[in-house]
DNA sequence: TCTGGGGTCCTAGGACCC
DNA sequence: TCTGGGGTCCTAGGACCC
């Protein structure tokens, strides 16, 4: 199964405020500091034209009575945890995808899974007043564009055998991974449905899009082995936070504290993750909409403030040509538990002080404790060692 | 009156190694 | 005389998603 809140962040609101409900509603930043984009809003907003992206003020030309409201994060990650308790009380086969939406696998949960999508869409209703739209099939991407088919308060169940009549006919773009590039590409080699994707040709899609146009093409045949994961949150691979400036900036001090603010929010979100970055990167974005970044790895992982914020200093310097900035961003990336990068600070430290101590000696040090290609490495570094020879399997030898 | 903020995955080139 | 074939790691950027 596949779950996804209709529009959620709206839905929250009038949760709290049950005065919204009915009304044209949209969550959106503030207009005055140029983050007036629509996040989300209301079916009732919608039916006015009112899209996720507008900027507030077409919004409101197309809506005049839009009651807008800012962003509540607090508010929708509560609702977001209630949501997946409720989930979770099916099955512990449960993966977030994102703050609105994540996959069940109910397989093996005794009950039709008919009877269950309906169970689940109406105590969410009932226990958090939140809408939902529910999409059953016999993988993840069938129960995705299932989901995706009926709105709000949808139940669909998508077969394999139905395919052919419900899948084919849908615009290509309408898949989850195409989007307008893709599209575009595809359309230059005729393809313009999910049908004639799932028809094409292995050589030509590999050739203009990539490993991903096989990929594509299994899906638009209703293949897609990928397990239901609930691990999957836990390996997350980046923490970043991006600003946008109240006004264009070439102040290098106005620069310098924003970016301070951003290190400090990075690894605040780090430490509450028990987790630390090995790269720092600078992302930042011109008036002209332009986006430039530069990375740079760093000795040791950390989650510390002022070592975030001195490297991407470093980076802002040599990426930054001195024009009006509009957007700044620190993102930490290739991040591991702190339990991992400890271990791996061990293992440096161990090898430093093995390559001092006499051979015999490092060798049983370092099988004792770690597996053969830990030796080999420890080893190389060792003062009395020459050279390695090319090794095979489990044997090498050394000079 | 213009376009946020949080992510993931893939590609491709260069440096470097044996 | 003249340059193979197997890798890894790092970095920048693009496409896509919610």
């Amino acid at each position: 199964m596949h779950i996804d809140m209709n529009s959620f962040y709206a839905s929250v609101e009038a949760a709290f405020d049950p005065s919204l409900k009915g009304l044209p509603l949209a969550i959106a930043g503030n207009p005055e500091e140029r983050k007036g984009i629509v996040v989300t809003c209301s079916y009732e907003a919608r039916a006015f034209g009112v899209k996720t992206t507008m900027p507030v003020w077409e919004a409101k030309k197309l809506c005049p009575n839009l009651i807008v409201k800012k962003p509540r994060f607090d508010r929708y990650r509560k609702a977001s945890k209630a949501m997946f308790a409720i989930l979770c009380s099916y099955t512990p086969i449960v993966e977030p995808v994102s703050i609105d939406e994540g996959y069940m696998d109910v397989t093996d949960v005794a009950r039709h899974p008919l009877d269950l999508a309906k169970e689940i869409q109406q105590r969410l209703l009932d226990e958090l007043e939140l809408p939902s739209s529910i999409g059953i099939a016999p993988n993840k991407f069938l129960a995705k564009t299932a989901s995706d088919m009926k709105k709000p308060l949808g139940i669909t169940v998508l077969r394999k055998r139905d395919i052919k009549e419900k899948l084919w006919p849908l615009d290509v773009e309408e898949m989850h991974g195409v989007g307008a590039k893709t599209a575009e590409k595809l359309k230059k080699i005729g393809i313009r449905t999910i049908g004639d994707l799932a028809r094409g040709n292995d050589v030509q899609l590999e050739k203009i899009i990539g490993i991903n146009g096989l990929r594509l093409k299994e899906k638009a045949n209703g293949i897609d082995h990928r397990p239901v994961d609930p691990s999957s949150v836990y390996d997350f691979k980046s923490v970043g936070n991006q600003m946008t400036l109240p006004e264009d900036a070439t102040n290098e001090e106005e620069l310098k504290n924003a970016l301070k603010s951003l290190a400090k929010s990075v690894s605040l979100r780090l430490k509450k993750k028990e987790a630390v970055a090995t790269k720092v990167a600078v992302m930042l974005r011109y008036k002209d909409r332009t986006t430039v970044t530069k990375s740079m790895k760093l000795e040791n992982p950390t989650d510390d403030e002022r070592t975030i914020f001195q490297h991407a200093l470093i980076v802002f310097q040599k990426l930054w040509k001195n024009e009006p900035v509009r957007l700044l961003g620190i993102t930490g990336q290739d991040v591991m538990h702190k339990k991992n990068a400890f271990k791996q600070l061990d293992l440096f430290t161990f090898e430093e002080e093995a390559k001092n101590e006499p051979l015999h000696q490092a060798i049983e040090k370092l099988s004792e404790k770690y597996g053969e290609g830990i030796i080999k490495k420890g080893l190389s570094m060792h003062k009395e060692i020459d050279s390695f020879g090319s090794s095979f399997g489990k044997d090498f030898f050394f000079k």
